[in-house]
DNA sequence: TATAATAATGAGAATCATTATCATATACGT
DNA sequence: ACGTATATGATAATGATTCTCATTATTATA
């Protein structure tokens, strides 16, 4: 998470949105800077509160747009909140443990020989249901220290 | 999930209510058969058309009940309706392969072997948060069969 | 098995996160 | 700079979920 500059995030999510048709604005550079110097998934409460010059609709819109190029992904935790981070291509594969209490979340990684065995479990798995599998979530669930 | 009976369903079920100082009634007795004979989790409005005697409030304030119980688990996928289905401690440990374009949802398990490891990997990675972890959530993220 | 006390139900109203609308402002190609 | 297409912000609308409350069911006890 550390090695990818704020540049290369720029230039990746600037590619993002042309190809889908969309600029690359003022409000969306903003919204992404607070996405990445966040380092967890943020509800549309938080990312105002981060950055009082945006505006509540507008980050709803532009979350959307984010989303259908690419460049954000959703997260839905048990509270009543969607939350957003950039998705992982753009900064690197990571698991979430989310607070059953709150709903606040914190990144974390696994070694990869875990996730490789994950990946090949998962396909076998899935060949016994009739989806076809495109990639995995995992998700700690646990308490977070304001909650202990 | 074949070597649980739905008498042995129901005395868990019941047991938890009491505990936590509900009854058992008809219409919650109703909702457990539902939940049970689907096999996967169901929204709200899936509960009321499988039985149409049930009524989406009570639907709704029931399900509440047996999550607050332990009897239930609360499912968010990235559509806008919550699911719902009998806790795994009811039934036994399981995963969802959930579709991302309908939010559609089917069982499936994983090697014993593969939960182990992975068990220990999250241990050691929660050390690094400061969450304390309870349990875990990994989905499969992919298509069902009439979205492809 | 009646009775009283307590909890559950159903119908509808209320809540509130998220979306949609639309007049105005901004960004891009020429 | 100009004209056109897209983005913005303020506010209204939507809809899943929760709340309310008068009525009904359940349980414990005599």
């Amino acid at each position: 998470m550390a090695v990818v500059t704020d540049a290369q995030v720029d230039e990746k999510v600037a590619s993002l949105l042309h190809k889908t048709g969309h600029r690359y604005s003022t409000v969306r550079r903003r919204l992404v800077t607070v996405l990445r110097s966040a380092g967890k998934p943020l509800t549309n409460s938080q990312i105002v509160e981060s950055d009082q010059s945006l505006v509540q609709s507008s980050v709803y819109r532009n979350l959307n747009v984010l989303e259908e190029s690419g460049a954000v992904t959703r997260i839905v935790t048990n509270d009543e909140f969607t939350r957003y981070e950039l998705a992982e291509h753009i900064t690197e594969h990571h698991h979430h443990i989310i607070c059953t209490s709150c709903g606040d979340i914190a990144d974390f990684s696994l070694p990869s020989s875990v996730e490789k065995s994950l990946n090949v479990s998962l396909r076998q798995a899935a060949n016994r249901t009739r989806f076809r599998v495109d990639n995995h979530r995992l998700d700690a669930l646990g308490t977070c220290v304001s909650c202990q």
